[in-house]
RNA sequence: GCCCCCAUCGUCUAGAGGCCUAGGACGCCACCCUUUCAAGGUGGAGAUCACCGGUUCGAAUCCGGUUGGGGGCACCA
């Protein structure tokens, strides 16, 4: 195995903002980034905004952002939501290259590989109910492909507007997929369909054939929810005279059921976990695991290393359940391996004020100290906002209560220990001096400094953030008292 | 309903005919360490490799079937 020399293969993702990055189009992004990368290909991203009704330039923005978040860059294509777009190819907003699929359009048209349609959704729907019943394929019955002048013309009269459909030729497709082998289909179960709607919008199936040719992209890794589609696309790519790129069909991420991954099922949001305080780095290297494997026990690889370890041929053909514990564990692995002053500064953007860069830096053995030996933040949130009593109610009485100690007392520690932070409300105290002057004032109380510890650390980490961070306070302190409480607090009726 | 894809511990996975009485990791359990909780260390439970039938001296690995699961069948992407 030498280093490959730089090759012509071009790869693309092409995401469509009608949502927040989801996890199964990071994880294809990512590994369309870590093939363009292993075999020295040029990476595109061209945004499928041809759904006007439900895309937003907000989703556009969160797709970008949390795609550099992770790391992925790619050659060409929009580098900032609604910036320039960069290479010679551009634009790669589908909604700007509305002239060439007319164009193409009017192509197929032309050559006769395409029809206009004037169905009505009513009629389509009736056809389809019908096939149903006689337990037929769905597909359309070719009612527009033989009309006559004055059919046509009697339609327009009546103020229809005609959609396009491909005439789908019945052959036998086949291909080889880059990651199942050789996948047959027949065509004569696909119906000819739709690839302009009457409003003249191009549908999605002919825009990717188009703009995969027209931005030479020679290797199209995708999900597997695609794999039936692909006969579609190899009829139009014949039908327009296209070189026929190399498919890869990616297993899909799985909800715990199984089903593939949904909103509804599962946290699907890049910017939810993001927000949760997991790094980057923990989820690129979870992701890449979900459906590929170096083929060692090795588990631990950067974005770099998996990029120069990665297989497109060994990716599974399996669906992989999201198992988030692992994330969990990894996210750990992650933030433990971060030096004091990388963990605050990772940190930064949960904390409740601004900071400047002197005092995080100050702050951070601190927050490495807390964060990483102890913190349940289902704990720190009830000390904060509970009441006593809820408090006490919420975990087992030696859970949180010190030996020897009452709920009462403790919940009285833990006054002191807020009584010894006002003390040095100053925004330039050291964290050092704040924890003796803490552990002084539990001594002087008759408190031994390990009793004192658990107030004394809520005071002080409560204090310092937000709740956002509790959640990566969870994952760093991996408490197993967490699911008692959680329990506990259901009981509560809460 | 039709078409396609898939199938190793609960989960992510190693395994491309003998190295497998199936390995690692997460999770779980126990113990150690520790002022508590984590982290770390040690050990443990956990998979008749979905099932049936071939091919072979030999199959988790090859072939066929069955079952199960998933995906796709829009004027969504």
């Amino acid at each position: 195995m030498s280093i490959p020399a730089p090759t012509p293969i071009r790869v693309r993702m092409a995401p469509s903002p009608t949502g927040p990055l989801h996890l199964g189009t990071a994880r294809t992004s990512l590994y369309n980034f870590l093939f363009a990368h292993h075999v020295g290909g040029t990476y595109v991203l061209r945004v499928e905004d041809t759904d006007v009704e439900r895309g937003t330039e907000a989703f556009e923005s969160d797709i970008i952002d949390n795609l550099h978040w992770l790391g992925i860059s790619w050659d060409e294509g929009p580098q900032v939501a609604g910036g320039e777009d960069i290479g010679p190819y551009a634009p790669y907003r589908q909604s700007q290259r509305m002239e060439l699929y007319a164009r193409e359009a009017d192509r197929l048209l032309a050559s006769n590989a395409a029809y206009h349609c004037y169905c009505t959704p009513g009629e389509l729907d009736a056809v389809r109910k019908e096939q149903e019943r006689n337990h037929e394929a769905p597909r359309y019955n070719g009612r527009c492909l033989s009309l006559t002048d004055a059919d046509r013309a009697a339609f327009i009269a009546e103020g229809r507007q005609p959609a396009l459909r491909l005439k789908v030729p019945p052959d036998h497709i086949r291909f080889d997929d880059l990651i199942r082998g050789e996948v047959e289909f027949d065509n004569a179960l696909l119906g000819d369909f739709v690839i302009v709607r009457s409003n003249g919008m191009p549908l999605y199936h002919f825009v990717v054939v188009v703009d995969d040719e027209a931005m030479g992209i020679t290797h199209v890794v995708r999900g597997e929810d695609h794999l039936s589609n692909t006969p579609k696309h190899i009829a139009l790519i014949r039908a327009l005279g296209y070189r026929e790129p190399k498919f890869g069909h990616i297993p899909l991420i799985l909800n715990p059921d199984r089903s593939k991954m949904s909103k509804r099922k599962s946290q699907t949001a890049i910017t939810a976990y993001r927000e949760q305080g997991y790094l980057p780095e923990a989820m690129v290297n979870f992701l890449a695991f979900l459906g590929w494997s170096p083929g060692t026990e090795e588990e631990i690889f950067s974005l770099e290393e998996l990029a120069a370890r990665f297989e497109i041929g060994q990716v599974h053909k399996a669906g992989a359940v999201f198992d988030k514990e692992r994330l969990d564990y990894l996210n750990g692995v992650y933030i433990r391996s971060l030096a004091d002053g990388q963990l605050a500064l990772r940190l930064r953007p949960f904390l409740p004020v601004e900071l400047d860069d002197d005092i995080v830096m100050r702050l951070a053995p601190l927050l490495k100290e807390r964060l990483v030996r102890l913190a349940d933040a289902t704990e720190l949130a009830a000390f904060l906002t509970e009441t006593d009593e809820q408090v006490a109610a919420l975990h087992e009485p030696d859970q949180l209560v010190p030996k020897g100690r009452t709920a009462g007392e403790t919940a009285a520690a833990l006054g002191l220990a807020r009584d010894a932070l006002a003390a040095v409300d100053d925004p330039d105290f050291a964290a050092g001096e704040l924890e003796a002057i803490c552990r002084s004032a539990a001594e002087a109380h008759g408190w031994k400094p390990g009793d004192f510890f658990r107030p004394l650390r809520v005071a002080i980490t409560g204090r310092l953030v937000s709740p956002p961070l509790f959640g990566s306070m969870e994952l760093l302190g991996r408490n197993r008292t967490l699911s008692r409480a959680d329990a506990a607090r259901s009981r509560l009726g809460d």
